[in-house]
DNA sequence: CATAGAATGATGTTAGCA
DNA sequence: TGCTAACATCATTCTATG
């Protein structure tokens, strides 16, 4: 598997061997190397005139690039004969050949990675049988909620309120209030631990409204504990609060009801509650996949932009998940898919979650006056030097602490621009391996390779966070233990595929469609530096994903488990003051080929099946 | 030419308060 | 309820520099 064949060194290889085993061998193991197709225009890429200095000839090229992705040259020599030199046709016939081939049980059975090879320390090498454990006291909340409410009611009428938690002595007071339990403590969830009781009804409120409508939230009503418990107060506001229930009702009769973030973002939840979720959604039979999907984009979009994304994928409720959760750096994101909800659990080891945990140095320099114990979203770009020589020149004006003024001036930029202290009086931005770092990326995944630290930046910035994204796909891995086929959308620098690798969910083929070149050598050296066993097959651009190539794709790999991406954000994200134009923006109305091609997928699938 | 630096607000949410 | 202030935000584009 060490044989480089995706570069130009492979004309030794003598492809005229009339041998079927040696080509057998030889397509297993090009086959397993990562390949990268072009799709612009109607021939490849390298082609063009600056290229031509190359002494490859322009046939082999051409020829080439379908040897690479593993086809025998014989089905290539045929499809050439058949289409002439047009890769987008030749590609079709090849892809034809191999799904008539393949018989059904000759499905590549990949083992998995149990000794991922990442040089790293901080890799999924600490990967093992732990995850399993990991089981949060689930029991206890889920298996019957009534009994619970029951016992922190008989402590309480013990008098040992004052032992209680906040978060059962509001659970208390809302069941009180009539509501029930599950519900309340779903909303308590949902809500976050500071929530106020007002927040709490209306959430509730909300909850039972739309379930009422909403098909997809179709969860079993509790019996309610008004029965269970003694009406001790909270009678004048439950009424209040009827009131604002209807309010809200009127405001949904009349027009829709646009999407609102949560104050806390956990999403369905996240591993370090304290208390487990219940949360529980059925989705309407025609979302269930195969094939399962999974949307991102970010949280903060201009209005309406959530509205029509949810009414584009289905009308499934989105998650919205903080990243803060996971890491010692916000990352404020929705998350639409149709994944189960149960049982998730996170990467291990648990990454650092405050910024003195994740860069120990910085502590020693951290002035007692600058709070931050979590970094802000990391972005594109990068605080300059001349502003931090500014703020050093500031600060080492003072002796001990500076004054408000100063300290004011230095926390604005310092949370504007993510600076963190690296010596006396001395702020400094993140370093990329840092970044790397901070959003569960192996160390130097985005190093070398002829990539500038600009765009390293840029990359990282644009990037899932992995622990985020992993924790709501950890549910796959018991789903596809020999191996998931996985289509991914505007992959970056790989998010998805570093998540369900250190997952341990096996990736036999891996279909990824990135734009930048850059971004797809950093998933290729990283598909070979872990010794992948599946495919990667490599497309530029969504827009020229068409059915029929879809077609020929399914039928070739014997369909996808998992359509997996994030479009861009560049005309949705408020660090854009040039083009900030909503999901109808240039780059952000890429949204809508997600959705064409999920449609596309779902639909050659399920009359594939 | 490639790379890094610097200048360029607006939108939306939330908290606090009268 | 309505106002204000505080705060965060997967960025773009021109310019300098080698």
């Amino acid at each position: 598997m060490d044989k480089n064949l995706s570069g130009e060194d492979n004309d030794d290889i003598d492809w005229d061997t009339e041998d079927e085993l040696e080509i057998q061998e030889i397509q297993d193991t090009v086959f397993s190397s990562c390949t990268d197709l072009r799709t612009t225009g109607q021939h490849v890429v390298c082609c063009d005139g600056e290229a031509s200095s190359s002494s490859v000839p322009f046939r082999s090229k051409f020829i080439q690039q379908f040897v690479v992705m593993g086809f025998p040259e014989e089905s290539i020599a045929k499809a050439i004969k058949q289409n002439g030199e047009n890769s987008d046709l030749v590609l079709d016939s090849l892809l034809t050949f191999k799904a008539l081939d393949d018989s059904p049980e000759e499905q590549p059975s990949v083992s998995p990675p149990l000794e991922p090879s990442i040089s790293s320390d901080d890799s999924a090498s600490e990967y093992n049988e732990n995850v399993l454990n990991n089981v949060y006291e689930e029991d206890s909340w889920s298996s019957d909620s009534d009994n619970y409410i029951n016992t922190v009611k008989q402590r309480y009428l013990n008098d040992e309120g004052s032992s209680l938690s906040e978060k059962e002595k509001m659970l208390l007071f809302l069941a009180n209030m009539g509501y029930p339990a599950e519900e309340a403590s779903i909303a308590m969830d949902r809500c976050g631990p500071k929530a106020s009781l007002p927040e709490l009804v209306d959430f509730i409120c909300a909850a039972q409204m739309s379930r009422a409508e909403d098909p997809y939230l179709l969860e079993d009503v509790k019996p309610n504990l008004k029965d269970i418990l003694n009406d001790c107060g909270g009678y004048k506001k439950r009424k209040m609060y009827n009131e604002l229930c209807k309010q809200k009702k009127q405001r949904e009769i009349s027009g829709e009801e646009p999407i609102r973030l949560p104050k806390s973002m956990i999403g369905f939840g996240i591993p370090t509650e304290s208390v487990p979720r219940m949360v529980q959604r059925i989705l309407p039979e025609k979302t269930i996949g195969p094939p399962y999907f999974y949307y991102e984009n970010v949280a903060l979009a201009p209005k309406g932009v959530w509205d029509t994304i949810k009414r584009h994928l289905y009308e499934i409720e989105p998650e919205f998940v903080d990243s803060k959760y996971f890491s010692a750096t916000a990352r404020k994101r929705g998350y639409l898919h149709n994944l189960p909800i149960e049982n998730r659990f996170p990467l291990f080891p648990l990454p650092p979650r405050t910024i003195h945990e994740a860069l120990p140095l910085s502590k020693r320099w951290w002035p007692s006056w600058d709070t931050r114990s979590k970094l802000n979203c990391l972005q594109t770009a990068i605080g300059s030097a001349r502003l931090t020589d500014k703020i050093r020149k500031a600060v080492e004006k003072y002796d001990g602490e500076p004054p408000m003024e100063i300290q004011k001036y230095v926390l604005y930029h310092c949370k504007k621009w993510n600076l963190v202290w690296v010596g006396r009086n001395k702020v400094a931005p993140l370093e990329p391996d840092e970044v790397e770092m901070l959003l569960g990326f192996p160390k130097n995944h985005t190093r070398g390779g002829g990539i500038s630290r600009t765009d390293r930046y840029k990359s990282l910035g644009n990037s899932f966070q992995v622990d985020t994204v992993a924790y709501h796909l950890s549910v796959l891995r018991d789903l596809f233990p020999n191996g998931i086929n996985v289509l991914s959308l505007f992959s970056g620098i790989g998010g998805a595929e570093v998540a369900l690798y250190r997952l341990g969910v096996p990736l036999s083929n891996v279909v990824s469609v990135e734009k930048s070149e850059v971004n797809r050598n950093i998933v290729r050296s990283w598909w070979e530096q872990t010794n992948q066993r599946g495919n990667l097959i490599h497309f530029d651009d969504v827009q020229l994903l068409s059915r029929d190539r879809l077609k020929k794709l399914i039928e070739s790999l014997g369909g996808f488990d998992l359509v997996i991406g994030g479009s861009p954000c560049n005309n949705l994200a408020g660090s854009n003051r040039v083009s900030r134009d909503g999901l109808e923006g240039k780059e952000s109305s890429l949204f809508f080929d997600y959705v064409r091609i999920l449609d596309d997928v779902k639909s050659i699938m399920s009359r594939h099946r």
